[in-house]
DNA sequence: CCTACCGATCGGTAGG
DNA sequence: CCTACCGATCGGTAGG
């Protein structure tokens, strides 16, 4: 009896052992072969191997799938930040500031997927869960924090510290989503740095010649 | 006979007299209603008042409904950044910088669907018809020959026409998609003329403290 | 975690 | 431009 048993429970639980984390996965997977409509519970079930109505002991619905899936996007899209930021080692606020414009497109350019779930309007404004705030709020601190040293070192000439972060968040998601959507050629790795390097230097000196 | 005739005519055919631009307008309502997922062309016709079938009468497929509205987009687009241009009626080049991104940044937060179905990975890289093609060269064109003439008017310091439109194009294109997908707090029509204004302005002089 | 089922919707076609 | 129909897929639940 008690061996039957066992036997069972091995059989029936998910032999991957995380069923959630290969749903994410699989969702993503859907999302950057098809695309937003491509994505639904039951392909990423399929795709996970369990039936579908398993990610149901997982995920409330769909909109918490896409969820956890953007919170993941976050933390990835902060790694790639951190990373970037690890290899150069400077301390230079401007070298650090063009160091998190490179793992941002870095992440956008490798992972497509999760910015489009971030932003590619398949949020709906719902319910964020908190942790997807947190995810988000995280992502964003990484570059304030690197804007604030560079305004305290007087490098930066501008004060708003939001301002100045906006200011790079937006240049750098633009070329981002431009070159996500084929709206610019995509250019490879290295061409894609200079891509962002040449924009972000753009941004430092300012577009205007200096009046005198 | 022929009354007959011209009465069944009359009840059969399309009371709008145009039932493709009725089919855009209820896609578009769609998608702002509920996100991209919600786009299908049999709701589209429902909300036209038409049979499910009607719609292929004047799109191949879904595919080709989504196109017409992205062209339509980016003609709206183009004309939203010369309607700005038109107001301000300077000469100055910054001037007419701001104003582009002002048109830009106002067309995508009053019609936030259409930048969805543009940039939004709607649209699948499949078949791009070439109208979509023009219709989208025509607004890089837009900001392409206000660039070209402010490098001809000495007040751009650099001289790669592509690069500083990028530059222009992403940051612009970068907050429209930050606000419209709720990234950033929505602002009123006059504090998103500031925010445009104020990151423009940052682009034009730079955010480096000037070197001496 | 599964099978079986629900109602709804989808893209698309046949045939008129 | 319509009705009627096709096969497929969807989100979600019941019940175990």
């Amino acid at each position: 009896m008690v061996t039957i048993q066992v036997a069972r429970k091995k059989r029936d639980s998910y032999q991957h052992g995380d069923l959630r984390e290969a749903l994410v996965q699989a969702g993503l997977k859907l999302l950057s072969e098809g695309g937003v409509t491509a994505l639904s519970l039951r392909a990423a079930a399929q795709l996970a191997g369990v039936s579908h109505a398993a990610p149901y002991r997982h995920f409330r619905d769909k909109e918490a799938l896409v969820a956890a899936i953007a919170e993941r996007g976050f933390r990835l899209l902060t790694a790639s930040m951190r990373e970037e930021l690890a290899r150069i080692r400077a301390a230079d606020p401007r070298a650090r500031l063009i160091a998190l414009g490179v793992g941002y497109l870095r992440f956008a350019l490798e992972s497509p997927a999760y910015l489009q779930v971030i932003f590619g309007g398949v949020m709906r404004g719902d319910h964020v869960p908190p942790e997807l705030g947190v995810a988000g709020a995280e992502a964003y601190q990484t570059l304030r924090d690197e804007v604030a040293a560079g305004i305290a070192s007087g490098q930066l000439r501008r004060k708003d510290v939001d301002q100045v972060s906006l200011a790079c968040w937006s240049m750098v998601h633009g070329l981002s989503t431009l070159l996500i959507n084929g709206a610019i050629p995509h250019p490879g790795p290295a061409a894609a740095r200079a891509m962002i390097e040449g924009l972000l230097r753009s941004l430092g000196e300012g577009l205007y010649t200096p009046t005198k």
